[in-house]
DNA sequence: ATGAAACATGAATCACTATTCAGGTAATGG
DNA sequence: CCATTACCTGAATAGTGATTCATGTTTCAT
């Protein structure tokens, strides 16, 4: 951890101010339009201050990365872990997943933005992800809920698909529902397209 | 078209210079990073040359996207025609778009990026793709080639599948082959993932 | 061959904003 | 209630690199 922790009461609020404001304006305007001046008076404090719990301008940009990574995995095995099978699991996922896109937009862009601003987060973020993806995957096959022989190649096919759905769908936005949408899209991830 | 197009032999070598060059540090450094002086020495030309042929930097960078788009397109439509029926063209067409992935790496890191640096394009790319894929699963549906009830919706998710193995095994490689990727993906698109 | 239109140059400008820092104020343990 | 650490301020710094422009050079239609 690069960034420096407070030790008192007064400087965790502060941190937590500044966080949030980093958050709502690189959500909005992105990494390069986002300025210091901004973030600090969105949080209603000095640009010195900036400086005493962040050592740059990436450096809060990673730790919101590191947050949606957190959030995001926590929401998604919630869902999962109230249903019984692997393929159930993957419908609710699917459609746990677009909802959140949908309510947690600006940071979404941001992890997206991570790709160019902080490759190493946005690795991490995918990696850490696909690994558990991948393991689920591996079970649900032993267990005979699903066929699949490469879970790694699935797991990442799977990811992608989700992402697709969420930039078009939950971002864009449409009249289409999330839920029809998902439906939509777990119907050719149980069946196939074949007739 | 706000970028200035040349009248003579020299001015067309020259601005194609400069847009090869612009490829080579975009898609190398990213757009931030990129500067017009080191893309301006890549071409051979001083740096005031490059405003005779475009307004900005960011309008090398969409014309560059819309190169990509073409060249997309024309790649991908070339191996679907050689193919009768639409599963057979999903495998070639996924397999095709991983390798050109592989090897356009620098202007697929440009399309990507445009997501942020100007994110009309990169809509437009999309969007462009989406609508020619939504027809052709249409014509396929009525075909009985699939059954697919919402053609939108799994153009879009078929997308981002490609997007996702694509930086995944393509851009980010790895020992396996693409063709295997491919393959792979393509048994649960084809079949599903219910056993 | 010639002059107008195109093209090329590269140093100077100019706006921008991340980061620093010297000089304060608040919190807290003893 | 001190002394010390933690925290805060906001103006100044300082590096950057996109864009401009005054001045040449080349092309090419006539």
């Amino acid at each position: 951890m690069q960034s420096k922790q407070p030790k008192t009461r007064r400087g965790q609020h502060t941190r937590e101010q500044i966080l949030a404001a980093a958050e709502q304006v690189f959500g909005s305007q992105g990494f390069a339009a986002a300025s210091i001046a901004e973030i600090t008076r969105e949080a209603g404090v000095a640009q010195g201050t900036f400086y005493i719990y962040f050592p740059s301008k990436e450096a809060v940009f990673r730790e919101l990365v590191i947050e949606m990574g957190h959030k995001t995995r926590q929401a998604l095995s919630k869902v999962i872990a109230e249903v019984p099978d692997r393929l159930s699991a993957e419908y609710v996922g699917l459609r746990a997943f677009l909802e959140f896109v949908k309510s947690h937009s600006g940071l979404y862009r941001i992890v997206e933005e991570a790709q160019f601003v902080d490759p190493q987060s946005y690795r991490e973020y995918f990696v850490t992800f696909a690994d558990a993806y991948q393991k689920r995957l591996e079970q649900a096959a032993m267990r005979g809920d699903i066929k699949c022989e490469d879970p790694e190649v699935i797991a990442w096919a799977l990811m992608g698909l989700a992402k697709g759905l969420g930039e078009r769908f939950a971002l864009w936005g449409d009249e289409r529902s999330l839920d029809q949408v998902a439906t939509t899209a777990f119907k050719m991830i149980s069946g196939g397209l074949k007739p």
